[in-house]
DNA sequence: CTGAAAGCGCTTACAG
DNA sequence: CTGAAAGCGCTTACAG
């Protein structure tokens, strides 16, 4: 055992250690003649450069920081397949963390995060605290909120355009008849939660009606049972529409709707999301639902990320992409007059 | 920006650069006056040890690297949950890889994580090639294959008893009066799908029984979509009950056999996995499915990794543990005269 | 193209 | 307890 060094290599290929180090470092000026016998002499030794070591010296590690929510949205593990490839592409890895919800946690591992000269660090669907935003500026360690943002002044961010897809969202089924429409939100802490309920009340106004409710679902399961169960059973008149805040909580929602309180979907009430998650498409669900480009977004952080790492200068963006209308089964059809206009 | 070095501390404590190096060591010698000027001088200048030259010299990263499949099963996100949080409480960092599929690739890839020296890896359903495994033992870099095992002279491993679980599924299937019981394995290719496959075979054996069908469904939705039409739009006799080799797997059945077949579940026919997910027990599937204690093989992942980084002599360990049988909603009850017995 | 040398930022014997 | 020094494994000017 004992890793392989280079000077070991040269001394077995019988040239100088700075020789081997130029075979192995892509654009190093080598004869093709010293390069073979290196290659060979490594190949034999099974030597690899100590990526430790090398980042040390060039100061960058290729290594990106990512910190991220727990997983149980089926959204988080998309982001971190497709970030993951997307970053692999371009020799980066990716260095995790799973933020558990406690605060002071979260930042005492972001911070050792750091300690690893990571070339950047990816917060998705995480606030990134003042003193770490801070700590990164200093540091010089660009940062990117992927799925938040934190303001215009804020780090730089790519995210969906949540009030927007929200308030089509409720549009659509101001459109195909519906009355009374409520909202569960994600969480009112994050920059998603809020705009897609700010996007919701929008569209209400503007169209003169309020909201036969709107209460936080804090992306919680758990939580969202509870709502539903008060919504519907409250004894007054039921919501004839249910607009949640995540695929993920609408999920939970329709649940107990269909399996508990015997309510149809779609024929007595409808029910919507907002992501456009893989299980959205699924025939038990068939969710009607506000797509996020994804795919987009990931381009764009990758884009971002590996572009401003040697380069400072890159304008920090605040990215926002327009969501797409998923109508499927769970909302009630648009009605043959209504499909004319 | 730059980032703050020891010797700039040292510089502004009036100390040498060793002395600062021990504030930050735990277990050096330092008097308390040292200390406290140190750790004052390194707050002010926002000061942190770099992990990478501590590493270099230490000879241990601290980072363990983890290669993981792709992560549409919902199984994986889980582990990563549970391996990130468990592995964090000790100190480690998990460098992630995801597989996909492309076998050079993933062997490429992999070879670029361990060049970051990590102290271990974890390959999560996952196969490990001879010449990686070989280059890790070469390194001496310990491995542990999770939910896969390569025999007993392959690597390390942790896994639960599939074969033991899938004959008890099986024989719960027989049990309810089951005739004409098929099986979608997971691939054939790996452990899981193998022995999953052949617990099945074995109860139907021991019972006198065949299979009414035992077809590869390759840990593909989309090919269990079409080998899940095949064997119930066939003409001849259907099978009354459905083992599927993964949960994931078993949704995408039911869903055939429910919302394109309309075949009722479990009246018509029962449907199984193996792995008990979350998804597994909401109420749109509530399926019932063999528990594979992820609790505890990954405490066994985390105790064995943790334990022999130091300490190469701990004995690599084969571990089976033992699954539980959930039953839920999508296969026959047990009949009244059943369960007296 | 090539080698000797400096140095990346740290830890750790070694003297004192 | 403390500092000067060596060294972890590499890259990269610098001469030649």
């Amino acid at each position: 055992m004992g890793r392989v060094t280079s000077a070991e290599v040269a001394r077995a290929a019988g040239v100088s250690q700075s020789a081997v180090s130029r075979v192995f470092t892509s654009g190093a000026p080598v004869s093709v003649k010293t390069a073979e016998r290196v290659r060979k002499a490594a190949g034999r030794l099974g030597y690899r450069p100590n990526a430790l070591a090398r980042s040390l010296i060039t100061g960058e590690s290729r290594i990106i920081g990512l910190a991220m929510a727990e997983l149980d949205n089926q959204f988080y593990p998309e982001i971190l397949k497709l970030l993951s490839c997307g970053l692999q592409e371009s020799g980066y890895h990716i260095l995790v963390f799973m933020a558990s919800g406690d605060d002071t946690e979260t930042e005492t591992v972001i911070s050792e995060l750091l300690d690893y000269q990571v070339d950047a660090l990816i917060a998705a669907s995480v606030a990134l605290t003042t003193p770490l935003a801070e700590r990164c500026r200093a540091q010089g360690i660009p940062v990117l909120l992927l799925n938040r943002h934190q303001g215009n002044s804020g780090p730089p961010s790519v995210a969906s355009d949540n009030v927007g897809g929200a308030r089509r969202m409720t549009e659509f089924l101001l459109r195909v008849g519906h009355e009374r429409i409520a909202h569960i939100s994600g969480w009112q802490g994050s920059s998603t939660g809020r705009e897609r309920r700010q996007g919701f009340l929008q569209a209400l106004a503007a169209a003169g009606r309020s909201a036969a409710a709107c209460v936080d679902g804090m992306f919680d399961q758990e939580i969202v049972r509870r709502i539903t169960r008060e919504l519907f059973t409250a004894g007054d008149i039921r919501p004839d529409a249910l607009f949640v805040g995540s695929d993920n909580m609408a999920f939970a929602a329709m649940d107990v709707l269909r399996f508990e309180l015997g309510i149809r979907v779609p024929e007595e009430v409808s029910v919507t999301g907002f992501d456009d998650v893989p299980m959205a498409a699924w025939p038990a669900y068939s969710l009607t639902t506000m797509r996020q480009p994804l795919d987009k977004m990931i381009r764009e952080a990758v884009r971002h990320i590996t572009g401003c790492i040697g380069n400072p200068s890159t304008e920090p963006p605040q990215i926002r992409l327009k969501c797409d209308l998923c109508v499927r089964g769970s909302s009630r059809p648009l009605s043959r007059m209504e499909e004319k206009k």
